[in-house]
RNA sequence: GCCCAGGUAGCUCAGUUGGUAGAGCAGCGGACUGAAAAUCCGCGUGUCGCUGGUUCAACUCCGGCCCUGGGCA
């Protein structure tokens, strides 16, 4: 089946974004963002959200489309980038979808639906508290009764995945065993041409890991956290669990210097770079390009603009 | 030069009254359906500094050597 958009995908640091604004530069196409924390505004050095250089002048969408005291979602994600992407092929552009989340990559393509109830009913904190007054124990057993499946598939210590089965089964009343089953036999939206980027070892990843890091503290990243905490942005909030902003905003409380926490950035953005990997994997359909230690840039230019051609995308 | 402490996993260290070793962190692999940069699961990856000796058996005991840190000169 002929694809109708283009999708980058790879870890952190692996240069989605240089390849997918040169790309939507060479065949006339728009990036869309699928990038959880680069939605939040005021969020730019941390999340290496592209700087207007960076763009080469292509319209990129689904970045700062949210406030950092707000909570975003998949749900809202697809929402509001489904209806971009489906304007960007109208207007007989290629929308190319890049970004690490691969959770809003997975959602954005395969048209799934999402229970039909407001995410924001307080349920969930009332769940939460339940977990830490009864134990998470405690509402194991409540899903046990409910939906045995969805009990037996979530590990008794995701509290996470164990709250959300309920929440859907109280508002709803369906589980979501059935709601799931009932969203894979939705067909997908598109079909996604998918490059996926990656360095042939991984120390070469971290290297890069490092240096970008380190170019995020001298562009000011301190400072863009400290503007957040001063704006009251809580920090339990979900821009606050970036990587990059809790550990230096834990630094800064904590009065350790900012340093110590850049360190911290590292090791957590490396151990992020290996989870996305894993989820990426999963794609079968996927095509690898893998950089060598000093990035080719013009060899994965030539890469994908084979691909692309190659497949009728353009 | 002498004295003391120590050399065990990538790092910090535990341990074996002699039967080839285990924690934390790091790392590796995996899962993922409205928080996903989140959350959760699995896996020990090793010339126990080197070299002789004692012993059925040495990482462990003994000798010598090397290295590191501290002290005395």
């Amino acid at each position: 089946m002929k694809p109708d958009i283009l999708v980058i995908c790879g870890p952190t640091a692996s240069g989605k974004t240089a390849l997918a604004a040169a790309l939507a530069r060479r065949f006339g196409g728009e990036v869309v963002s699928a990038d959880s924390m680069q939605v939040y505004r005021g969020m730019d050095i941390g999340t290496a959200k592209p700087t207007r250089d960076e763009t080469l002048g292509v319209p990129h969408h689904m970045l700062d489309v949210a406030d950092p005291s707000e909570n975003y979602s998949v749900a809202r994600y697809v929402a509001e980038a489904v209806p971009i992407v489906d304007d960007i092929l109208a207007r007989g552009k290629l929308p190319i979808v890049a970004g690490g989340t691969g959770l809003y990559i997975d959602h954005l393509v395969a048209g799934r639906q999402f229970a039909p109830f407001e995410a924001d009913s307080g349920l969930r904190e009332e769940l939460q508290a339940r977990v830490r007054s009864e134990g998470l124990a405690a509402l194991r057993l409540e899903l046990e009764q409910v939906d045995p499946e969805a009990a037996a598939r979530i590990h008794p210590n995701d509290e996470k995945r164990t709250v959300r089965a309920l929440e859907v089964y109280l508002s709803t009343g369906k589980t979501i065993t059935q709601h799931d089953r009932e969203s894979r036999e939705v067909p997908p939206r598109y079909t996604p041409l998918t490059i996926a980027l990656n360095f042939q070892e991984r120390p070469w990843l971290w290297e890069r890991i490092d240096r970008r890091v380190d170019e995020m503290m001298e562009r000011g990243l301190e400072q863009e956290v400290r503007r957040l905490l001063a704006d009251g942005v809580p920090r339990d909030c979900t821009a606050m669990q970036a990587i990059g902003y809790k550990e230096l905003a834990a630094a800064i409380l904590e009065g350790r210097p900012v340093s110590n926490g850049a360190e911290e950035v590292k090791l957590r953005s490396r151990q992020y770079a290996k989870r996305q990997l894993t989820w990426f994997r999963r794609d079968r359909q996927a095509h690898w390009f893998q950089w060598e230690k000093i990035p080719d840039f013009s060899a994965a230019l030539a890469f994908s603009t084979e691909l692309v051609t190659g497949s009728g995308l353009q």
